[in-house]
DNA sequence: CCAAAAGTGTTCAGGTTACACCCATGA
DNA sequence: TCATGGGTGTAACCTGAACACTTTTGG
């Protein structure tokens, strides 16, 4: 015989009482390119267990913030930056994942402008590290930023994102390094060229580089009114 | 002055405390094909607020289990199947999506052969409806409904995933009408066929169809030994 | 004048799309 | 015999990959 009564909000806050002792964080896989290569922000865990490891930045979740403004509170409070591109990736929920307790975590990765973010390397323990020198970090980041690169890779081919990572104008040898480092191949010139002004992704600003020791490439920027409906 | 002491997990524990106010849940968004439409495993929401509306199944996490065993756990007592494709697809965290209090959800879905669960209608108010008539549903389910066909709809290009919604032996034209019914497109039947050949993901089991009121096709099975890496 | 990277087209192979007729079965 | 879907091949098109020489600038 089915009497289902219908719970009420107290019925269901009593009786979840029990499972209110996970705690939930997000984690920020900070990505931004220099001298050709990827690195990530991290910082030295303040964990006896992990010390002298890396970790991911990241904090628990407030009760009143929910996941996206949680994510946008730690890199703006790390980098200083706002409106930057964040997209999460995956929820970390292992049992032993986090010495302290029940931690689960949401990753999300973000692509910023190196040269955008004034870091006060003196300040803290926080620095750029090569995403491909990274051999084990503190907890599971170390899955945490595989994950994150993986959908990276999957991401940049279909998506504009990588501009992200580039200042407002760019030469398309800087554009074609980033897919290079993302990817971890190399490309052909000029097929790069050729796709990249077909997709119409790019505008020129009739702009020269400067101050660089050989023939000068022109600049482009995203075409972004394509990409804003 | 930097005289970062390292953090004990006790004190990790003591200071968070505070935050040990979120529950988290997993939602299973659970397929299955029949009648040539997908459908989706609901159930009657059981709170007041959404009286009448369809929910997602879903629990709220143990402390003691993982994310993926908890979405294995209400797979199994909801279907009785074990041994089942499931995938993590996103984490909503929005601040009300609750009415009971912050909960945070991780959603993901699950591919089923219909036929082998029998479901019990009877005892309770699950049932099977089709995914392209479902216009509203309790909570954010259908924001995570859709998020989820996104997803599948991505990964079914890639990967063999569909054979989860089939039986053993099946044939071309279910096959077939299973990724028109998640692409929502009409499919070339030459070029299907011709595709799975090449990518050599089917065997021919040497049977046929029966009871069919027409020439009855040959029978195929999933080729699981080329993937089982 | 040398080094370094910019700029530029064509060819080939492989994959995707479009498309129509005869066949086997059950009613 | 009719209705229904099974089974089959070819040509056009598009996309991605491979590939080399000339030009411009700074040193």
């Amino acid at each position: 015989m089915n009497t289902a009564s219908h719970k009420t909000i107290k019925n269901i806050l009593l009786e979840s009482k029990e499972y209110f002792k996970i705690a939930i964080s997000v984690d920020c896989v900070i990505l931004g390119f220099e001298n050709g290569e990827l690195k990530v922000l991290l910082i030295k865990s303040d964990l006896e267990e992990f010390k002298d490891e890396w970790s991911l930045l990241g904090d628990l979740v407030r009760p009143d913030e929910d996941l996206n403004t949680a994510s946008y509170r730690i890199l703006k409070s790390r980098t200083g930056l706002e409106d930057v591109f964040l997209e999460q990736v995956y929820t970390f929920g292992d049992l032993n994942r986090h010495p302290a307790g029940r931690v689960i975590t949401t990753a999300y990765y973000s692509l910023i402008n190196i040269n955008d973010h004034q870091l006060k390397l003196a300040h803290n323990q926080i620095h750029w590290h090569p995403v491909n020198e990274l051999k084990s970090m503190a907890f599971d980041h170390k899955l945490i930023l595989d994950t994150c690169m993986k959908q990276l890779r999957e991401r940049v081919m279909e998506h504009p994102i990588v501009f992200n990572l580039l200042p407002e104008k760019f030469s398309l040898r800087e554009l074609q390094s980033i897919y290079e480092a993302i990817l971890g191949i190399k490309l052909d010139r000029r097929n790069f060229r050729k796709k990249f002004f077909l997709m119409d992704w790019l505008v020129d600003v009739d702009e020269l580089e400067e101050d660089v020791p050989h023939r000068p490439g022109k600049l482009y920027r995203f075409n972004k009114e394509k990409f804003q409906n």
